[in-house]
DNA sequence: AGGTAAAGGTTTGACTGTCAACCATTGACT
DNA sequence: AGTCAATGGTTGACAGTCAAACCTTTACCT
């Protein structure tokens, strides 16, 4: 019986081991996103110790790490906090050593982003939207198209992408497109210096906005996938 | 600015507090959704433990708390290990008063699936598989057919749709598809007792098998929609 | 100036999970 | 019968995690 590949195939470790890297590893990975974006303050620490769901102790090391890493800034006292520096630039773009290591892991991250979000496109163009949603999704747009080349444009690109999800409403997909997007960063960040790129890349986010907001579910998702489909054809290339 | 919503949106409690129960949930998961099938052997609990990434001694907790729900029967010495027993009947279904408190849960479970689903069955239709993969798919269509209804047949249905999801190749839809199945799954064994619904699902499996053996992807992934959206409607009219 | 509130910083003790080594039981082989 | 090997069962030391209480710093308000 074949079937009995389905254990290997479904049983993995749970990637969790310590609270402490993973809290650094997803709270990077909001900044480098940028969920926060430069100049913004993070919630209190208790505050966002519930959000993350671990002990403040170790969000405070984990903090502490992005410190380290002249990723934030902390003032004490009333007023205070943590305060996000640097934003974007913190991503460095991969180099041959590491895109070869990680190739596997990277084409599997191509796939499921091509699958989850196309899929949170067609959600949120279904999706009855507030005018501020909709203002939301527009000002994003626009951002991208504002942002110029380099890591700016990465982290515009990243907000938008994040943006559609989050308004599909389904808090499965948003986290399957962070993590998407949050495995991708580094081989994205290689793509946001090319202008030719980036001009393609316009022209798609606009069509998959006006699909979203014209309520148009599988134009949205096809329009989505087109962006998928050109940005993966670009990166493959390097995944030898 | 309205992006101040991404913050919430993004930033999640890691669900995994505690190892044992986790590893319960998992466990038990894999078992009710006939990972394991009635009467297969666990691995070796030292193996197991690595496989999913817990100590020996929590996987030890685990499988004596599925012990004690009569999943699971263990046997000493060279030659024993533990068998699974009773499989598939062990999800009851859901009853109304669990629809409701879990109803948000569920609905965003639901599409969930309908995004991740038709894009292993897509990806699954992309690939070259081998002759030993296209009999297991082949296989296990054959045995939902065969599955007369009630727990036996929404066994066999959790093991065709991860073995579509397994050979669609990427780890990350792997996961994502047994999270759609084990979160949805005591509410599709309520719909594996009603003939009517089984005998539709059974042309819609059907359909979608024969698209992935022909290497269609497009409509492998329209043919796994519609089944998902045939249960999904079916399901919806419970979840108010 | 003084008080208060809001933030980060620190300490402590209990709990949980992990790891490694060891024990006990059973079947299979010689 | 005797031995071995594979398996589950048990224990204890160590490290990670957490919750809660407390300290320190700072800005704002009166």
């Amino acid at each position: 019986m074949t079937t009995h590949r389905l254990p290997d195939a479904v049983l993995r470790p749970l990637s969790d081991t310590h609270a402490f890297a993973s809290t650094v590893e997803r709270l990077g990975a909001a900044i480098r996103l940028g969920v926060f974006a430069c100049g913004d303050q993070l919630p209190p620490e208790r505050e966002l110790a519930v959000k993350l769901g671990v002990s403040r102790v170790n969000l405070r090391e984990a903090i502490a790490a992005l410190r380290e890493a002249e990723m934030v800034q902390t003032r004490r006292g009333r007023g205070g906090g943590t305060t996000v520096v640097y934003a974007g630039s913190a991503a460095q773009p991969m180099d041959q050593a590491e895109l070869r290591r990680r190739s596997p892991q990277l084409a599997d991250a191509l796939n499921y982003r091509r699958v989850v979000e196309p899929g949170a496109a067609y959600l949120a163009a279904s999706s009855e939207l507030t005018a501020e949603q909709r203002d939301w999704l527009a000002d994003s747009e626009a951002a991208v198209r504002v942002a110029g080349p380099g890591p700016a444009y990465r982290v515009a690109d990243a907000r938008l992408h994040l943006a559609v999800a989050a308004l599909s409403g389904s808090p499965m997909l948003i986290e399957a497109v962070t993590r998407a997007q949050s495995s991708l960063d580094g081989l994205l960040s290689l793509l946001a210096t090319l202008p030719g790129t980036i001009e393609q890349s316009h022209q798609s986010h606009r069509a998959v906005i006006a699909a979203i907001l014209a309520g148009d579910p599988l134009a949205a998702r096809a329009e989505m996938e087109q962006n998928c489909d050109a940005t993966a054809a670009l990166l493959r290339t390097l995944l030898e």
